[in-house]
DNA sequence: TGTGATTTAATCGTGTGCGACCTAATTTAT
DNA sequence: ATAAATTAGGTCGCACACGATTAAATCACA
């Protein structure tokens, strides 16, 4: 199979691992999304603004690790569905404030289910998950 | 911080972390595969043909996880920029074979020290990495 | 041998990611 | 007080991902 260069190797390759991990991931949450219709960044946002709704794009930026690039056209589609506000606030004409609607706060029920559903669907047990976690907190 | 559901905690969330994982070592990636003009995916690929030249799309496909929809546009551009050929085969019309050009074969060459600057630059040692490679392989 | 099923790429539409740039609002340094 | 620098968010362009569909070639088999 592998050529020449066994620093070329695919399978030695954690970039490739990670790259297919992280879709095979988002490809299992996608039948759970769907039903709320969310996509899986979108639901990363929301998870930010449920902990805590009323936050600025640059903070959520920051707790997703997105800019303004990919956070303003997203926010705008959650705005479109009716989940999230979006205002400029009166003390910073800069900021924009991103609050949460009812239909966005009635929707955290809606995705409670959703980890427990995507531990039973990824077969992992809770060690091996635990493991995965604190292996990906190396890279930090 | 967190309120509510401690199910949905962010932090507690497997998916997020490797999102963001794989995102950072993407854009590692970036300032090395930069200077070949090389996309990530695109490397991928690459590294999918030096292993073995002259591959099927659907066979990369099923090497990389990649479908048609995303490989045939990827193809077209390293086709546009010589780096390989795509011809149908004349014993079956339906495939279409790729093949790496001189110039692919010679940006071998060109990656071989990529492998090495990205563990240095990851900041992890050998059993960091491969801690995380086998945490990775849980998933698959 | 003809025809319906299957296979393989390609196409289309939507939604990210992200570099580069822009604009307006605010802060700072003089 | 005001010009320069900084900051926040937005826009644009390009390249993925991927579900859904299409088109063409091949296969299976009655």
């Amino acid at each position: 199979m592998s050529k020449s260069n066994p620093q070329l190797n695919l399978d030695n390759q954690l970039c490739f691992k990670l790259y297919n991990a992280s879709r095979q991931v988002t490809r299992l949450y996608q039948p759970l999304l769907k039903e709320v219709g969310l996509t899986y960044p979108q639901y990363i946002v929301l998870l930010i603004l449920w902990e805590q709704d009323g936050q600025l794009v640059k903070e959520i930026g920051k707790r997703a690790g997105l800019n303004s690039n990919t956070l303003t056209p997203l926010l705008k589609r959650l705005e479109q569905h009716g989940i999230v506000s979006r205002n400029k606030t009166p003390d910073d004409e800069r900021h924009t404030i991103i609050h949460l609607t009812k239909a966005g706060k009635e929707l955290e029920q809606s995705c409670a289910c959703i980890p427990a559903q995507m531990l039973e669907k990824s077969g992992l047990s809770m060690e091996q998950m635990q493991l995965l976690k604190s292996a990906l907190d190396l890279l930090q």
